[in-house]
Formats: C-alpha cells, sequence, structure tokens
DNA sequence: ACACATCATGGGAACGTTCGCAAACATCAA
DNA sequence: TTGATGTTTGCGAACGTTCCCATGATGTGT
C-alpha cells in the first residue's frame, strides 16, 4: 500500500541501507547518491514508517503528555505551546487527560506508556512509589508536583504574588481574602499569606473549596463579612464566579471590592471588567517541560532503570501580575 | 527491557502464537490455557508492543484530529469527548493544531498521518482536490465542510437560530444586528437572515470581521446606529467583547441592549451576566465524528483508494439556544 | 609497490507481533 | 474400525526499518 524504503532503493538504483543512511545519517553518503536517493523518495512520496522504526528500537519519536482536564482554559495554551515546540524538535505530543479522576490516571498511562518515549505528568495523584517505579520504566518529567530524585518543573507564584499585593498595598488596601481551592500538597495559601503578612497586610483564608466559577460564586457572599476590599482567588475561573456574584449583589468592582485572579487564563481577558491576575506564561512551562523531557530521553538511551540520580534537574517557571480592570484603589471606608 | 510475548509464552509454557491469540481472539484458546497466559502475562506486566502491531499491519489504533487552533475554547471540550469515546472503543486519539495557518495544515497532517488510522479534519482549508487525494490514502472524516464523497459531520445551527429568533421576538425586539467574523464558505449570515425574516424581525448584519474579542468592542459601538436591541454574534467570544464595550459605553445588557453568543463555551456560563447563547453539543460532535471514522476505518481495510463512494455518510448535528441573563424585554423606546 | 587507514556501499539479522497453514488430538456417526 | 469434522496448538514468514559487519574502492605514507 504505501511505499517502502525498498521501492525507493530500487528506484535509486541503491540498497535499502543506503537510503535508510541517506535519512537518518546524511553525512555517511556520497552527496550525489544522496539527491539521487532523494529525488527518488520525493518523487514517490515515501516518508518512512514510524511503527517500523520505533520497532527497531529507535523510540517513538513521540512526547506523552498528562494532564488532569483538557478542557480547563489554562491547559490548552500549554498543550499547543508544547506541540509547536516538539514538532520544531521533531517530536510529535500525544496529549491525553485524566480526567481529574485519580484512579483513571493509572490507566492513561498505560494506554499511552508504549506509545511514547517519555511522559509529563502534571499535578499527578500517583504515590511517590508508583512515580518512582515508572520513572524506572521511562523517562519521566512532573509539573506542580515534588518528588526527590524526578525531574521537575515547579511554577512559582511568589513574584507574582509579591507584586500582588504590593499592587493592592499601593491602592491603599488593607485587608484581604484569599479563596482557597486547592487540595495540593501545597496550596497557593501559604505563600499568599507570608507576602502579605510581610507587606502588613491582613489576610483572611476562604475555603478550602473546589476550583469552580460557584466556588467563587458562594464565597463572594462571605466577602463583606470579613470587611476585606481585595479578593484574591485561587484562579481565573474562581475570580470569575466572584465578579458574577458581585454584580448580583449590587457591589461594584473595583470601586467597592478589587478581585485578582490567577493563571491569565482566556477568562481573564475576556471577562468584564478584564481581571487583574498573576500570569504563569504558558510557552515557557510547555518549553522548558518539553526540553526537559527530551533532555531525559536522550540521557537514558538504553540505561533506563540505572537508579535515581542523585541531583535530578529541576527547572523554575516565574510569575507575574497583569494589572487590568477589576483592581483599583480601595474604598475610602 | 520491556516484556515480550515470547517470555509470556514461555512462562505460562505455550508458543506465542498462542499468547498471541490469547489476547487478540480469547476465544479460540481452550479457557484454562488462556487463564494461564492472562496470569503470566499479569505477573510479568506484559502489554503488546504498539509498533510491532501496526508493522505487522493492524493498524495504529489511533485517531488523528487536526483542528485549527486547539487554544480556542470551542475545541477543548470536543477534543475531551473524543478521546473519552475513542478509548472506550480501544483507540487512541491524536490532536494537533494547524495553527489557523493554511500553509501548516498539510505539514500537520503529514506529521500525524503515518502515526494514525484516519483523520478528521476540522474545518480544512485544502481544496477539494487535496482532500479526495487524502481520502484516497486513508480515511477521512470532515467536519465544518462540505465535500462531496466524503464522510462528514456538519454542524447545523438552523434549530439554534431559529430558537433565538422566536426568543427575541417574544421579548419585543424588532431590529437585530448579526456580527459575522466568518471566513468560511458557509458564513452563518445567510442562515440567520432567513430565520429572522420569516419572524419579520429585521436583521442588519456586520463585517466580517475576524473572530476575535476586539470585534465584538468595536461591532458593538455601532449597535446604536443601527438603532438595533438586539446582537447576535458569530461565537461567544466576540459576543463577550461585545458586553465588555456595552460596560463601557454605560448601556445595559439585557436591559438596553440584549446579546447572543454562539457556541455555549465556557465563557458563555461564566461572564456577567450570563450570556444567551446557541449551544453545540461537543460530546455529540465528538461521538458522531469519531464514530464516523472509525465506520469508515473498518469498512475501509484493505481497499483504500478504491475510489469515491457514490453516497459518502453524513451526520447533522443540531444546536439550540441556552437562555441566560443577556437576553432580555426590548426597551420601551 | 606495499601495507594500511578511510570511505561508500551492500547483505542480512533483528525488533515484537499476527496470521495462514498444518499437525495433533478428540469427538462422533456410520 | 474408519473417515470426517472440529478444536486447540505450534511453526514460521512477513511487516519496514536500522545498524553491525563485510566488501570493495580509493587514497596515503613509506
Amino acid at each position: 500500500m504505501a511505499v517502502t524504503i525498498r521501492e525507493v532503493a530500487s528506484a535509486a538504483g541503491v540498497s535499502v541501507s543506503t537510503v535508510s543512511r541517506a535519512f537518518t545519517a546524511p553525512d555517511q553518503v556520497q552527496s550525489t547518491t544522496r539527491q539521487r536517493i532523494l529525488d527518488a523518495a520525493a518523487e514517490l512520496g515515501y516518508s518512512p514508517n514510524p511503527a517500523a522504526r520505533s520497532l527497531r528500537g529507535g523510540g517513538t519519536g513521540t512526547l506523552g503528555l498528562i494532564v488532569p482536564d483538557i478542557a480547563n482554559p489554562f491547559f490548552p495554551p500549554i498543550i499547543k505551546a508544547m506541540q509547536a515546540r516538539a514538532r520544531r524538535l521533531g517530536y510529535t505530543v500525544l496529549v491525553s487527560d485524566s480526567d481529574e479522576r485519580e484512579a483513571d490516571e493509572l490507566a492513561t498511562i498505560a494506554a499511552v506508556s508504549k506509545r511514547v518515549d517519555g511522559l509529563i505528568l502534571w499535578a499527578s495523584t500517583l504515590t511517590e512509589n508508583r512515580l518512582h517505579e515508572l520513572a524506572d520504566q521511562m523517562p519521566l518529567v512532573v509539573v506542580n508536583r515534588h518528588v526527590p530524585g524526578i525531574p521537575e518543573v515547579r511554577i512559582s507564584l511568589s513574584a507574582g504574588i509579591t507584586q500582588a499585593a504590593e499592587h493592592l498595598k499601593a491602592y491603599g488596601h488593607r485587608r484581604c481574602v484569599f479563596i482557597n481551592a486547592s487540595r495540593a500538597e501545597l496550596s497557593r495559601g501559604k505563600s499568599i499569606q507570608e507576602s502579605f503578612e510581610a507587606l502588613d497586610l491582613s489576610l483572611s483564608e476562604l475555603g478550602p473549596y473546589e476550583p469552580r466559577f460557584e466556588t467563587g460564586v458562594h464565597a463572594a457572599t462571605l466577602v463583606a463579612a470579613h470587611e476585606a476590599t481585595a479578593v484574591i482567588a485561587h484562579n481565573d475561573l474562581v475570580a470569575l464566579g466572584v465578579l458574577h456574584q458581585m454584580a448580583n449583589l449590587g457591589v461594584s468592582v473595583p470601586r467597592d471590592v478589587s478581585v485578582i485572579g490567577i493563571d491569565d487564563t482566556l477568562l481573564a481577558s475576556v471577562s468584564t471588567p478584564g481581571l487583574t491576575t498573576i500570569r504563569i506564561d504558558p510557552e515557557e512551562i510547555a518549553t522548558h517541560a518539553g526540553d526537559l523531557l527530551i533532555e531525559t530521553i536522550t540521557q537514558t538511551t538504553g540505561r533506563i532503570g540505572s537508579g535515581v540520580d542523585a541531583s535530578s534537574p529541576f527547572v523554575e517557571i516565574g510569575s507575574r501580575l497583569i494589572p487590568r480592570a477589576s483592581t483599583g484603589p480601595a474604598p475610602t471606608h
């Protein structure tokens, strides 16, 4: 059916070995021959069969990316950026969705693991032991999760949070509320608490809730009781819930209350008013996670399971405040 | 490195053929033997190597889905639903992004075509000829594009549009504006024009523009000049731009102007006010497109290129209005 | 001119699986 | 018993590629 290396070989009057080399190690074949082969290949519309390639042992040329929820607006730009990056480096990306269900994560991994050269696990819920077992079997990079000995991309909100605190302080705010909607080991709350205290801003924490729009709606009603003039939400979605409910309550944003989100998803840029938020650059994450995985793959080749690297690499991604219209001067009592 | 069928065979004391059959045709092997094999396989942690499988000719077990833009909030739920559907049917989904650039579409297709059993092309910009060539080489399903002879999933907005027109009519609106932001062969405008005329509603068309937030912002300023009391936008994103600018202009939605979006993306459900929109069910699209492709794949096996099917199948997906808070009674002048 | 290194090319095994074919064995009707 | 039929299993080729090894051609230093 499809055109094979053999047909190209006979068309160019050389052996299959030479054709193979013309593609995988072009400098090992004489330039005139190479050209003849390339022409014949183009003529016949030949392109190497990835299945045969990977069977022979050359890897799959595919990176696996497993995220909790593809439909979460935070991820699509990351997926997109990683695809672009990977393609430039000769890889394909296979994205999969563990559907936020811990039980599905292992099943998802099993489904893709044989089709990829390595895996990027986002906020994995697996135990450390399981992750180490996995890392012994194939190159692994974790994001938003810390496991000693496994390459990691860490997202640091501290810069953005500090800027947010300064931003609010400069606007004269004194009392703030943080809506916590995270079940993660390292809640965003702790870091926020510290940053705000350092600037002598009072911060009450609500929750933890689920990271949903309704959480923001609900939490918004509690803000007044705390006599707070600023709200910082676990993410943009929750912040939009706050915006929504504030409008319902007749509370004006930002005149009466300022609201800050986290992630700078599309939501933040199209809300009314525009949502001030802490941006985490999707391209940066994608590029670093992808590169880190590829690095791990190429290093690991042929000696997987050689034990945990004493110093596994990690990359830290920064953040910064994107001021929009949802924050402003604190009301003068 | 990985455990192969041979090791399972010797562990279970049978030949490799029998192990293979135990997995691919379980009823052809005696139940006691089968159990012994399955136990051995589980013990060793064996799972078949997809590369070897597909090299042998069994297909890749992967469906390719190419969308214009993964980051467009319309697509993630579709991708997610298709993955779920495909996994249930034993397939994996490889999603790729043509980045809205026509030149990239062919490159993207080339990159994935050897790794998949078939392709779903969303709103392809390829010529009919190219698409036919492609369909001769591999199973193909197009969505949002009509090409005679190629299996197709069609999205029909007419039901939703009719409901929208009735909805506005019931609220007493007379003059409406449609913001056209489509470069597609079949603009959404024509269908809308007809439905509104049928109900004796006047409809002015603005554009065509690009389907972006800023388009809505810009178009919103033109609405007053048309003395219209209702706006229907090309999609939710544009509608949100309208909402945004109306707020800026001090025009209240829905008191002064009603706004309707299309697609029912996440954006519509979290905007303030909640956006009335025409819903296209992502699961329905995903399921039908996936099933249609799988059907084409299994039918086509072994006889690709047998020419264009005289009657290629197509599926039509409906739509319906989701009333939210952005529409209401027309202002009493 | 000779031994020797270098370079370009070809031959062929191997990767892990599936599947057509045939062998071995059991079952059953006549 | 005999042949026919069916069931369960094993053998081995084939899928398309890569890469080790071998071969011949072409230099290079003495």
